[in-house]
RNA sequence: GCGGAUGUAGCUCAGUUGGCAGAGCACCUGGUUGUGGCCCAGGGGGUCGUGGGUUCAACCCCCAUCAUUCGCCCCA
C-alpha cells in the first residue's frame, strides 16, 4: 500500500502555523471589532454563477482557476475563490442593507484557485476579509485603510508599505483608458514583452503594472491615471489622502497600482512587504461601487479589502524566529510506577497556571535529561524510587540553578509561586503568554 | 499553462571518473561525570521518489513519470 498525501496545493497546519492563524482571527476579531465591524461566515460553496457575474468572465480566475464541478442534480458550484463575492450576496439576500444604511463585516476562511503552488501561494488559501457596505464617503475609504494598518500593527508587523491609487469611475475610466492606449501604440510595441502585446488589447491598465523592466521604462511617461480622473473621483481622492496625512499613515502613490478583479472604482489600495519574495502583496483592496447592484441588489457602494493569511504567516515566522514560548516543566518518570503519580501531578500544576508536559513511558535519567532540555523546560520534575517511596518529587532548574525536594503534597504552592514568577517576568515585556 | 532547481536514514544534507551506502543531529544501549543536560564507545535503522533503458557494474549516464521548491502568468 502506498501512502495517501495532501492534494497539491493544500497544506496540513502545524506549529507554529496553526497558532500564528490563530492568532491573527484573534487580533481581527479585536480590531475590526473595535471599528464596529461585525463576524460573518458564508459557506465555501456558492452557485458557479456569483462569481462569474462578480469577478468577470473574462478573468484569468474565473476562467482557468477555479474549483467548478456539478453537484448531483447538475447545477455548476464552485469553491469560492475569494471572499467578497459570497459577503454580497449574502448582504442582498438577508435584506441587510434594508435595516441598515452602513453594514460592516469581515470574515476569514479558506478560498481555492487551481493555480501552481509557490511560496506563499497556496491551492487552499486563507484571507481575512472586510467589507464596509453603504458608504460612498473618503471618509470610509480612509478608515478601512487605518483599520486595515492597526490590525498589521497589532500583529507587530514592521517594514510594510501602502500603495494608494484612483482607478477613476465609470464615467472616467473608460476616457482615460483610451488616453493609455493612444500612448502605448505611439510606442514601439515591438519592445513590450510578449504578454503586455496581449494586454495592450485585453487589459491595457495592466501594462503599468508589468514587472519586466523593459516595459516598466517604456510606460514611465505614460499618462497617469490620477491626472485623468474626473472632478469628482479628484475630490473623492484627495479627501482620502489629506486624512491619510493627518494620522501620519506613510504612503506611496503609485499611479501603476491597478487591480485584477474587474469590480473595482476610485480608490484601491495595497499592502506590500519586501522580505518574502515575489509573493509580497500581503493585502489588497479598494472600493467596489457598482458590484451589489450588478450582483441584483441596491444601488449601494462599497469599499473592502482582503488580507492574504498565509503571506501573513510567512512575515510572522521570520519575524519571531527564536522567540518560541517555553515550558514550565517536564516530569520525568524514572520507575515504572511514576506515570500514575506523574499524571496527578501534572494536573496539580497546570491546575496552578503551569505549561508542560510528562513522560509516559519510564526509561533512564540520560535520555529523560536530554528530552527536558530540548523541549527547553524551565524545571524537570524527576520520580524515582526514591521519590516514590517518601511521596516527594525532585525540582531540577534547568537553567542552571539548582535542585530541591518537595513533598508532593505541596506541588500546587510551588506551581504557584513559579507561575507567580512568570507573570512577574512577563509584565515588561511584551512578548505573548505562552 | 510556461521556465529553472531539488528528491539519498526520523530530520538537515555529503556522495569524486560509473566500482561494497555516508556524516551530523535525533533515537536506543553501555561507560564516564558529584543528581545526571556535557563527554566517550557501541547499536538500530535505506526499495538512493517511482518505472523503464544503457553497462560486466548505475545514487551517478539517458528517457518517462510523480512529488517538492523558486520564478513567470495571475492574484491577497
Amino acid at each position: 500500500m502506498t501512502a495517501l498525501q495532501t492534494i497539491k496545493g493544500f497544506a496540513d497546519l502545524f506549529e507554529p502555523e496553526s497558532t500564528l492563524f490563530t492568532r491573527m482571527e484573534d487580533a481581527a476579531r479585536r480590531v475590526f471589532g473595535a471599528y464596529g465591524y461585525k463576524e460573518l461566515r458564508t459557506p465555501i460553496l456558492e452557485f458557479t454563477e456569483l462569481f462569474a457575474r462578480s469577478i468577470g468572465t473574462e478573468t484569468d480566475v474565473v476562467q482557468k482557476e477555479m474549483y467548478t464541478f456539478p453537484d448531483r442534480k447538475g447545477r455548476s458550484l464552485t469553491m469560492r475563490p475569494e471572499a467578497t463575492a459570497g459577503i454580497v450576496r449574502a448582504y442582498i439576500e438577508s435584506g441587510l442593507h434594508g435595516r441598515e444604511n452602513v453594514s460592516k463585516l469581515f470574515s476569514f476562511g479558506p478560498m481555492f484557485r487551481y493555480e501552481r503552488p509557490q511560496k506563499g501561494r497556496m491551492r487552499q488559501f486563507h484571507q481575512l476579509d472586510c467589507e464596509c457596505l453603504g458608504a460612498h464617503e473618503p471618509q470610509a475609504d480612509t478608515e478601512v485603510v487605518l483599520m486595515l494598518m492597526a490590525f498589521l500593527r497589532e500583529l507587530g508587523l514592521k517594514d510594510l508599505a501602502v500603495d494608494l491609487n484612483s482607478l477613476g469611475c465609470r464615467e472616467c475610466r473608460p476616457a482615460y483608458k483610451e488616453t493609455l492606449t493612444a500612448f502605448l501604440s505611439s510606442l514601439d510595441t515591438g519592445q513590450f514583452c510578449e504578454d503586455c502585446r496581449r494586454r495592450l488589447s485585453t487589459n491595457p491598465l495592466r501594462v503599468l503594472d508589468c514587472k519586466v523592466p523593459g516595459c516598466k521604462a517604456m510606460t514611465e511617461n505614460a499618462p497617469r491615471i490620477l491626472d485623468h480622473v474626473c472632478g469628482d473621483c479628484k475630490e473623492h481622492f484627495d479627501t482620502v489622502v489629506r486624512l491619510l496625512d493627518t494620522q501620519g499613515v506613510p504612503y506611496t502613490l503609485n499611479p501603476r497600482l491597478v487591480r485584477g478583479l474587474d469590480y473595482y472604482v476610485r480608490t484601491t489600495f495595497e499592502v506590500v512587504s519586501t522580505s518574502i519574495g515575489a509573493q509580497g502583496s500581503v493585502a489588497g483592496g479598494g472600493r467596489y461601487d457598482g458590484l451589489i447592484a450588478q450582483l441584483g441588489g441596491p444601488e449601494v457602494p462599497a469599499i473592502g479589502f482582503a488580507c492574504g493569511m498565509e503571506r501573513l504567516a510567512l512575515l510572522l515566522a521570520q519575524q519571531e524566529h527564536g522567540n518560541e514560548a517555553r515550558p514550565d516543566f517536564y516530569i520525568a518518570c524514572l520507575d515504572e510506577r511514576a506515570p500514575d503519580v506523574a499524571v496527578v501531578a501534572a494536573e496539580a500544576l497546570r491546575a496552578n497556571g503551569l505549561v508542560g508536559e510528562i513522560s509516559f513511558t519510564a526509561k533512564g535519567l540520560k535520555g529523560q535529561m536530554r528530552r527536558a532540555s530540548t523541549l527547553g523546560a524551565r524545571y524537570c520534575l524527576l520520580l524515582g524510587e526514591n521519590e516514590l517511596n517518601t511521596q516527594t518529587v525532585a525540582v531540577k532548574n534547568m537553567d542552571g540553578g539548582g535542585q530541591v525536594s518537595i513533598p508532593l503534597a505541596t506541588l500546587g504552592d510551588w506551581a504557584e509561586i513559579r507561575h507567580a514568577d512568570k507573570e512577574q517576568a512577563h509584565r515588561p515585556g511584551a512578548g505573548p503568554a505562552i
